[in-house]
DNA sequence: AAAAGTAGGCACGCAAAAGTAACTACCTAA
DNA sequence: TTAGGTAGTTACTTTTGCGTGCCTACTTTT
């Protein structure tokens, strides 16, 4: 019995999209330095594992936010980038991007309503 | 030291807060339909628990995207809406649903990359 | 007198999400 | 010869999110 399935919202979809802890990390890493190789975007996010971001990718990669492409050379190479569909969501992203930074500047995001659990991974 | 991650992510802060799968309907009927008590917000979103309404909306309203109001009368009457911050999030949010819209009519969400393990089990 | 509605609080428990770690295959540099 | 880098996959364990059900205190309705 298939339960519920959303109603009426397209954002429930493009948001699973970007829910993830690391998601919008990715997307803002490869809009900020351009198209990255794997491993360089993983030491350009501390903390994610390679589990992780290869799931992350292979899901934007899924619904055509970013391209992947592969060279076939010894150590294969790939690299991703943000594609038509990336670039996109990077405007709207930007504007909430610039919201949440007049928020955290009132400290709102400090007043432990949302914060409040949020450990943070490997502090160092 | 509790220290996040350095250079750019006030977003994460803000994606917690629409994050659930629920919240950003919250904001959607709240936006749609005008303040609303809990009763009916609870009613206007088929299949969420009062626990979790009761969570994302103390959420919000922590986060001052939402305001709360109480009347003292005697079945107590409690009445949200959004606030001067929940109409900065639903501009941003409306741009982000045209566009969840034009990826909808182009199958994005339809092709099993991301939609696929949501289908729900429950049998009986 | 009892049921129902209003706005939640609290505890239990499962299933999905995320972390951890080990393993692949191939090549290069020490 | 061995360590290390590239781009992952697979299996195992832990964490958590979230639904479910039962509770309140007061009043109005039946």
């Amino acid at each position: 019995m298939t339960k519920i399935s959303p109603p009426a919202c397209p954002m429930d979809s493009i948001l699973r999209l970007l829910m993830g802890p690391w998601t919008t990390y990715i997307l803002w890493v490869l809009a900020d330095q351009g198209p990255q190789r794997f491993g360089v975007l993983k030491r350009a996010i501390p903390g994610i594992s390679t589990r992780m971001l290869t799931e992350r990718l292979r899901m934007l990669q899924g619904a055509d936010v970013i391209w992947r492409e592969q060279t076939q050379t010894i150590p294969p190479a790939v690299t991703y980038g943000l594609s038509e569909r990336g670039e996109e969501l990077r405007k709207v992203l930007g504007s909430l991007g610039e919201i949440a930074l007049r928020w955290q500047a009132d400290g709102i995001f400090d007043k432990s309503s949302i914060t409040d659990k949020r450990v943070v991974h490997r502090s160092s």
